[in-house]
RNA sequence: GCGCCUGUAGCUCAGGGGAUAGAGCAUCGGACUUCUAAUCCGAGUGCCGCAGGUUCGAUUCCUGCCAGGCGCGCCA
């Protein structure tokens, strides 16, 4: 047996032998033939799947489309499948026989959840690097949709077959880690009774005020440091904290990062440095104005990039660089980012240095996320980092809780701009769609246990005379729970975890839609039978959905 | 000025070289003595931003324009 996505492929194989054999015939004058594409009609009328090729070669063997389209259909003859016909303008529509679908069950039962696995990933060794905030404030939304849809996407990328290592990326070396640092100290100071005049641009959170509160009731002999020891003290002790905080928001919202990669270890190997050497060798770089430049252009970037300031200092691209470099040389083949829209810009000058690097641009593969715009009482509500004013990604989950956020940031498409409405989403939480997913899981559950109670068991599917199952809900059930591995591959494939979301929301529907019209319990014993079956296949495939996007799976609610 | 993203139903958004363009919400009308009504069934709405081009076929791809969001640092 095969899922659906090994059934299309054979298919698509049967068309193109068909068509070599009309061709060998004599009764299609083509050359060549092409590659044979199939799809999953949107309209279930037109079957299970649907080929336009007879269309696609009208023109070249000028023939009608129907015509070409009868060639191939008489030389199909498959039991995989009961209905095989031209439709429309030279449509062939297959439609699988319910013998197939009704062996799917069985594959699901066996599989468990691993129903849904496959191998477009190939094996390839992937590092997803997402939300990567500095160390330097509290997790803002997009920083919460970067983490879901990052969390999201190294699940499904690991369940259709990568290699896939998630990180984050800490920016605990640089400028803003210092001024957050002075900030802290002078907050610290502040408490201690001391006058001090808090930094220009320091950072003005309430947070920082309560770091400083908390530092004081730690034993640390601040007072016999020396200055640079001290602004090294208050930077470390500053970014250790704000990054448990962080550990532990992620780690609420169901985000567990395999890594978190310290800038500052870069620093410490000289990683920085090597790069330099690497690129002064290769001929990369040039002095100009008291600057060391990286000819970033040379590759395909706009302007060229400063890699040692005037001051003597690195700029935040070098140490970018030594960290893609080292995740490269850590053998990891696709290195994938997550950025927010104000990073667009770093793309070009990335893949640059990935390409001076000596590896190849696509090596590198960015994924630029869209702003969210936050409504409370259909008001956009205004933030300002300046004046410390801003919802944060933990302000957002006590709001709407963790199911809800993940589930509404998992819905849209990573690049389209979102507006959260905050009051919608957590007064009219009972309308969130993700609960229209957990509710059929739960109901599901339900059924189970009462039927457990009455000693009534889970049927062995091989048992079973499944072709009980005739209704059209049953049988949509099925063909839906077929895509599903096809779903999974598309959804990793394309980087679109959005795809798991719909795919959730329309099996939940097809499921609610048979709870109504079927009954399960109490039906003759082979209609309760195949039926149990059936429902119990359904629950393991919400189950993984809803693992996959990170989203409780409640047995009741 | 240059770059990225967006423009589809009243609202929020899917979709996508093909067959009558979809969902949820909102509105209206039905369905609970039976496995959870957080559910189901039914009803309507669309110059798919505008204009060209490629194609047997464009809402989808290409170009230009218009509108909105965001970038364009020796900040990260």
């Amino acid at each position: 047996m095969s899922t659906a996505a090994e059934q299309k492929e054979k298919l698509a194989q049967k068309i193109e032998t068909a068509l070599r054999e009309a061709v060998a015939c004599g009764e299609l004058p083509l050359d060549s033939v092409p590659k044979v594409e199939l799809e999953i009609p949107r309209d279930k009328d037109h079957g299970d799947f649907a080929s336009n090729i007879a269309m696609v070669l009208a023109k070249p063997a000028k023939m009608p489309p129907r015509s070409v389209a009868a060639l191939i259909v008489k030389r199909l003859d498959d039991p995989m499948f009961e209905r095989v016909e031209v439709a429309g303008p030279g449509f062939i529509n297959f439609k699988l026989s319910r013998e197939w679908l009704f062996d799917l069950l069985g594959r699901i039962h066996r599989q468990q959840e691993a129903y849904g696995d496959n191998d477009v990933g190939q094996g390839e060794k992937v590092l997803l690097e997402f939300v990567s905030a500095n160390p330097v404030g509290p997790m803002n939304v997009v920083n919460a949709r970067a983490a879901a849809i990052g969390d999201t996407l190294a699940r499904l990328m690991r369940a259709a077959g990568y290699d896939v290592a998630t990180e984050y990326y800490v920016n605990d070396a640089g400028k803003q880690a210092d001024i957050f640092g002075r900030s802290l100290e002078a907050r610290y100071r502040q408490l201690q009774g001391e006058e001090v005049v808090f930094p220009a641009d320091g950072y003005p959170g309430k947070y920082v005020q309560a770091l400083a509160e908390k530092l004081q009731n730690e034993e640390a002999d601040i007072d016999a440091m020396d200055e640079q020891r001290r602004q090294e003290f208050f930077r470390q002790w500053g970014t250790d904290a704000m990054l448990e905080m962080q550990r532990r928001d992620l780690a609420d919202y169901g985000v567990v990062f395999d890594r978190w990669f310290r800038e500052s270890e870069l620093h410490k190997q000289g990683s920085l440095e090597e790069i330099i050497e690497l690129f002064k060798g290769r001929g990369y770089m040039y002095e100009d104005d008291g600057a060391l430049w990286f000819r970033s252009t040379q590759f395909g970037d706009d302007k060229d990039r400063v890699i040692i300031k005037q001051d003597g200092s690195y700029t935040y691209v070098t140490a970018d660089i030594a960290y893609h470099y080292d995740k490269l040389k850590r053998g990891h083949e696709k290195l994938i980012d997550i950025l927010g829209p104000d990073h667009h810009g770093y793309i070009g000058r990335m893949k640059a240095a990935v390409e001076a690097l000596g590896y190849g641009r696509d090596a590198l593969e960015v994924m630029i996320l869209q702003y969210v715009a936050l409504l409370r009482d259909g008001q956009q509500v205004k933030m300002s980092k300046r004046a410390g004013e801003f919802i944060t990604m933990q302000d957002l989950l006590d709001e709407v809780g963790r199911d809800a956020a993940r589930f509404f940031f998992l819905m849209r498409s990573p690049e389209s701009h979102l507006d959260f409405d905050l009051t919608l989403a957590a007064e009219q939480s009972n309308e969130n769609p993700v609960f229209y997913i957990q509710y059929a899981h739960a109901r599901i559950c339900s059924m189970l246990r009462q039927a457990h109670d009455a000693g009534i068991p889970m049927p062995d599917s091989s048992a079973v005379a499944l072709d009980a199952l005739q209704h059209g809900e049953e049988l949509d059930l099925i063909r839906k729970m077929a895509e599903f591995p096809e779903e999974v591959a598309a959804a990793a494939w394309y980087r679109e975890p959005h795809r798991l979301a719909r795919y959730g929301l329309d099996f939940a529907g097809l499921f609610h839609s048979f709870y109504t019209h079927c009954r399960v319990l109490g039906e003759e014993r082979e209609v309760q039978d195949a039926r149990l079956v059936l429902v119990g296949a359904v629950q393991i495939v919400l189950r993984r959905v809803l693992g996959l996007l990170g989203v409780g799976a409640p047995e009741s609610m």
